[in-house]
DNA sequence: CTTGGCAATGTAACTGGTTACATAGCGCCC
DNA sequence: GGGCGCTATGTAACCAGTTACATTGCCAAG
């Protein structure tokens, strides 16, 4: 029934009967004009400008068996992080001639699984997917498909795809060392989601390795300035006092900023606030945030290089691990309780 | 030459001669299983695990006409209010079965016009587009190619294309008809770019109109935190004193707030900060941000269910305007001055 | 015993391009 | 004047599916 029902557009025959020539030849003008007589090249021109022709994206993908589509599988864009990311990627990825698509997972590796066998549905070539933890429907598509999959966020070159990322358990430590060699010891560490979200588990894997267990105290909540609000006002109900704030996303130590500010603290007289990802707004809070910087755009960029060259020229990426360091601002201070 | 070059994986003819049947029976597994024998269906269903077949993306979509592709055509993921938009765009498309390709145009025509060029070549059915204001050669490949354009961020009944969107102008007038009931009158205004940005340009109108010329000032930085601290910096640098600022974007704004603190002013005692868009983190800067509500997430949403009925069913929308208004938080108050 | 209906399957023509190969026409040289 | 090479173009097979139509076999009704 769909036959013919379409609206559609001339094709490829309606062009040549127009202009009288073979299809071949207006493969050609198309393809290779150098090789089509220069009269006849100008009049095939014509007829596609005067009959609005435009290729079939599907003809020339079934002919090629290219698509030039990449998908990128992430938790969320409506966290900083992310979107940075995707941005550097699709910018370098227009470079290479592919194009991305986007698919949210909200870290759920079975809406992962789904999405991905969606994408692989309209043709992508390659995926980007975060962190290593994933389905086995997932891991099931790429063994039956042979997609390439590049992970992100995470490096761990033990993986069976290659990761472009940071080692997520050594910001942490930096972070850690950090409030340690200011004199802090009583610290309230506030994180995200550990179900689902390989990254957050390495850090705070590497924060409990770190601090002293007497003294530190976790709180669970989502990656978002509420969230860090939320943190915030457990920390201060059930410790009670405490040197310093240890978030594992900026976007939450926005959210503690604002709550111990409301609640009279000064940063970092009362309290130290030290953080991971070092986003562009981290700069200008007040005061501004101590963080430990992640190459998001720089991964990024590897990474859609990497993810290109690879279903271009079939050369498999190696795993790449991006350096992090802490960027000192004003959000941190010795211990000076009397 | 590419011919056989590519890695490819089995075909149907490759399924249908191990299973024993022609390339119709294994079809209709595929598509309508229930008119095929058990035994047989069963049959090819092992063939087709065994084999690890896959559907062609490229061969489905020749035959349907239909690639379930749609693109996103946005200034830049890097701000939450297109990171925002996006999100729920993409989140409403798979609900109809669409995936959502984003390319970035940091509101350049022309980048716009290369890009959407691409997006037709890889087969896209629709487009998400920002604004109403488009290059020639824009406009010219919509009306080659039909294929369907819905504007959002701008609501404009007269324009040629469905627009989804707030009045702009509405928003600047709500904001600075709040300033001016609060008494004041020496007001900067910190707004970002006005080339190629017209929803910029219609809030910037606005304000002018609704302001009295003698005694506001207005200041261009780029829409980032960043942009803000400049703007901030300009209008203590060229303006004595003034009672309030005005920005058109929160992201603006907080860089505004972080600057005036680190000049001493304290916020809304010396000055109120009053702005557009109400991002999650307006709620927890420091003061808490006044703010003039802009639905993004719904427009978003509104946006993909336009879009997807309108390439779907071929019903074009209406456009639609969303209502925006006042968030009063603790970052206005009234003028004191003595 | 024939005809009709139905279920299951096959054949081949389509979708819209690309391209290997064939062919035609022309000028040049021996 | 026949053979060669060149350019310009056409013919038809191909990519990987879908699907209209044809075919087959079986059972039941007339």
């Amino acid at each position: 029934m769909p036959r013919g029902s379409r609206k559609k557009g001339p094709n490829l025959r309606d062009v040549s009967r127009a202009a009288g020539v073979s299809v071949a030849t207006v493969s050609r003008v198309l393809n290779s004009p150098h090789v089509v007589n220069k009269d006849t090249r100008e009049r095939v021109e014509a007829v596609i400008e005067e009959l609005g022709f435009v290729r079939s994206a599907a003809a020339l993908a079934i002919n090629s068996g290219r698509t030039r589509l990449l998908g990128a599988l992430i938790p969320t864009l409506e966290s900083d992080i992310f979107a940075l990311t995707v941005s550097s990627m699709e910018q370098t990825l227009v470079q290479h001639g592919f194009s991305l698509i986007v698919a949210t997972t909200d870290d759920d590796p079975e809406t992962e699984a789904r999405k991905a066998r969606e994408l692989v549905d309209v043709g992508v070539e390659g995926f980007f997917i975060s962190g290593v933890t994933h389905s086995d429907a997932f891991y099931d598509l790429l063994r039956r498909t042979r997609v390439p999959a590049l992970a992100i966020s995470y490096f761990d070159e033990t993986y069976h795809l290659p990761t472009i990322g940071y080692d997520n358990r050594l910001a942490a430590d930096i972070a850690c060392t950090h409030l340690r060699e200011l004199g802090h010891d009583r610290i309230a560490v506030i994180h995200g989601p550990l179900t689902g979200n390989d990254r957050n588990k390495a850090r705070v894997d590497a924060t409990r390795a770190a601090l002293n267990a007497q003294s530190c105290w976790f709180f669970e909540e989502p990656i978002s300035v509420a969230g860090g609000v939320a943190g915030a006002k457990r920390a201060m109900d059930q410790i009670g006092q405490f040197d310093a704030v240890f978030c594992m996303s900026d976007v939450m130590a926005f959210g503690v900023l604002h709550e111990l500010h409301r609640a009279g603290l000064s940063v970092p007289g009362d309290v130290s606030v030290v953080s991971i990802h070092n986003l562009p707004a981290s700069e200008f809070t007040y005061p501004p945030l101590t963080t430990v910087h992640l190459p998001a755009r720089q991964m990024g960029q590897r990474a859609a290089e990497s993810l290109a060259r690879w279903v271009e020229d079939d050369m498999r990426p190696t795993s790449t691990c991006l350096g992090v360091h802490l960027v000192e601002r004003g959000s941190t201070g010795p211990f000076k309780r009397s």
